[in-house]
DNA sequence: ATTAGCACTCTCGCCTTGAGAGTGCTAAAA
DNA sequence: TTTTAGCACTCTCAAGGCGAGAGTGCTAAT
């Protein structure tokens, strides 16, 4: 695997930046000339043949320059930019940023979408962090106009949820209050197994109450990832290989169908791991709709408490080079705001 | 305007119906056979000529079909269709949807989007209810791991919104509950101006906090609307029209920059009101993003209290005759739960 | 081991050409 | 006066042919 001599990697990371500045097949000719090359082409077409060989590139037809495979790509991803950091300025410019935004928690996840797809260019995917395991922290009670109840939970990673939960008749809004109290007092930082092991309420309104929490909780804890932030689909599709609008649709379903992303995410286990961040190069024959397409993906947050996943999704000629560091580089960042936030358990008792 | 004949206005309704099918210029020969009329295409064919000189109907090119104008398109909304009705059938399905969701606040919006493209065919738009005058209604401060504090404030018209507060030192959760109380005691049922009067707080935490809470009411008073859900947008970019990129990338950026959705939600006041369901065809001169794109919008909710828009966005060549009814029986449907879940000051007392 | 030279292949843009669809006009029919 | 048949004309669109350009692989010379 490993068997490239020194001139033909030089040669493949070239052939393989070229193709992702240009998006055009890239020939012996082009190569020595634009990188001033102290060779001829004939040298250079007998190693490029030689890649051609081993897997790492491809020609789309018989005469006309070559163009990276999956295994080029991958080449290029671990062998030369696995270890790449954003540079300082970009680093500054993301965090101040965040910074300014630092007070407004509904704003993290689409500022990091919308962070994300600037800097790299390409379609971003955030999801919102999540507890892999819920505890209870605190439910409010607020009357409505008819007799239905508007239910706000509160739970130890942050999360906030809201339900609706209508009565038999009206209840005054002071009744409502105490119910929640009562409830808060005995819940306070309880699992749903632990919840549902209480005896129950004697009182109805606080056992339909408890009822809509622990079907809350179960609903929040059973979710691959609570929403799903995106931003940056204009930078995909004015790539040039979606001109062709037939890919272009795909992709754009893939960033629309939920389910289909929900899929995409649960699988960010395996896959060229480089330094927290992974790699999915076009479909990797399992994605039918990922066929031209990459994936850079990492997970953040605090492991076994509360995670979320972000990433990149762009034409599998992206620039991996800034993609890969922005996408590392914000997963820290996310990590360092959410352990932060996290509702501690030492300040419970 | 209103000049034409009992045939001419036949005949237009037909060559729009067709052309919206088919996508395709229609002909004199394929509507006297399709529609099996009981005229020649010479009489047609004058009649084509005369819609044209009114400037109902255009050709692409010297010798091919007529297509319909913008003013073609306007006659047929404002006069064929105005009045239609959504079958009873799609109603059933659209409110058992709903049914099945009406505790989950969360989803109301998400769903709304949904169902509306789904039935429409079309992208759709909903922006969440917005008040436009917000009441306080509840705070709750939730201490964190470190020196942070997460407010929560709830208002009267149920928007919840979440914040972060950061404190020169950490404080207990007893001391925040505390501090809540009073808050909530003082400030319930003020508006932004009561509360910006009110006499400043001894407590340095409350005074925080009180700032924090006003910012937040500001804020989400000057959004034109709150948060913006989008959704299948696929059904748009799988329209003829769209196949070359060019149009389809404009129409994923209006759809993807918010300013620009936000820029077009705010004007909806004039143009060919029907029924309460506002009808923007091919961007009206001024909409050059829209240039051959139609959006039919409804505002919901209670007027002057809480209100939101919904809408789809298409081809210029939309089926209206089921478009219009779905969204305005959607917004019938959504003026119904938020006048059923407003926060209503009569519980205040 | 490298390089120059050369014949070969393949794409792409451009042009021509012919079929097809639809029109407007005129003159005849109702 | 209105409708219709007939006809010449226009324009698009798909298919085919052609030449330029770019790039290759191979061979023979350095």
């Amino acid at each position: 695997m490993n068997d490239l001599t020194e001139r033909q990697r030089i040669l493949l990371t070239l052939v393989v930046r070229d193709y992702i500045d240009t998006a055009e097949p890239v020939g012996s000719k082009t190569i020595v000339e634009r990188y001033k090359l102290d060779m001829s082409t004939a040298t250079v077409r007998n190693e490029m043949a030689a890649l051609t060989e081993m897997g790492y590139l491809r020609q789309p037809h018989t005469s006309a320059g070559r163009v990276p495979t999956e295994e080029g790509y991958r080449y290029f991803v671990t062998h030369v930019v696995y270890q790449a950091d954003l540079p300082g300025s970009a680093r500054d410019t993301i965090s101040h940023q965040f910074y300014q935004a630092r007070q407004d928690v509904e704003q993290w996840m689409p500022l990091a979408a919308s962070i994300l797809a600037h800097h790299s260019r390409a379609a971003s995917i955030v999801t919102a962090p999540h507890s892999e395991r819920s505890h209870y922290k605190h439910v409010e009670l607020i009357a409505t106009q008819g007799r239905q109840v508007l239910m706000v939970l509160v739970m130890t990673g942050g999360e906030v949820s809201q339900q609706i939960l209508t009565l038999a008749e009206p209840v005054r809004q002071e009744h409502l209050s105490l119910a929640a109290d009562r409830l808060n007092q005995v819940c306070l930082g309880k699992t749903t197994e632990e919840i549902a092991a209480l005896p129950p309420r004697s009182e109805s309104l606080e056992k339909d109450i408890l009822t809509l929490v622990l079907q809350d909780m179960n609903h929040s804890e059973q979710r691959v990832s609570g929403e799903i932030y995106l931003d940056g689909l204009t930078n995909v599709l004015s790539e040039p290989e979606f001109l062709e609008s037939t890919d272009a649709r795909r992709a754009v379903r893939l960033f629309e169908e939920r389910s289909l992303l929900q899929d995409l995410l649960a699988r960010t286990t395996n896959n060229a791991t480089v330094g927290g961040v992974q790699v999915l190069i076009g479909g990797e024959g399992k994605w039918e709709d990922l066929k031209e397409c990459s994936v850079v993906l990492a997970r953040y947050g605090i492991p076994g408490l509360v995670t979320g996943t972000l990433g990149v999704f762009g034409p599998m000629r992206m620039p991996y080079g800034r993609t890969i560091p922005t996408v590392r580089f914000m997963a820290d960042l996310l990590s360092g705001l959410v352990s932060e936030t996290m509702v501690g358990d030492e300040n419970e008792q």
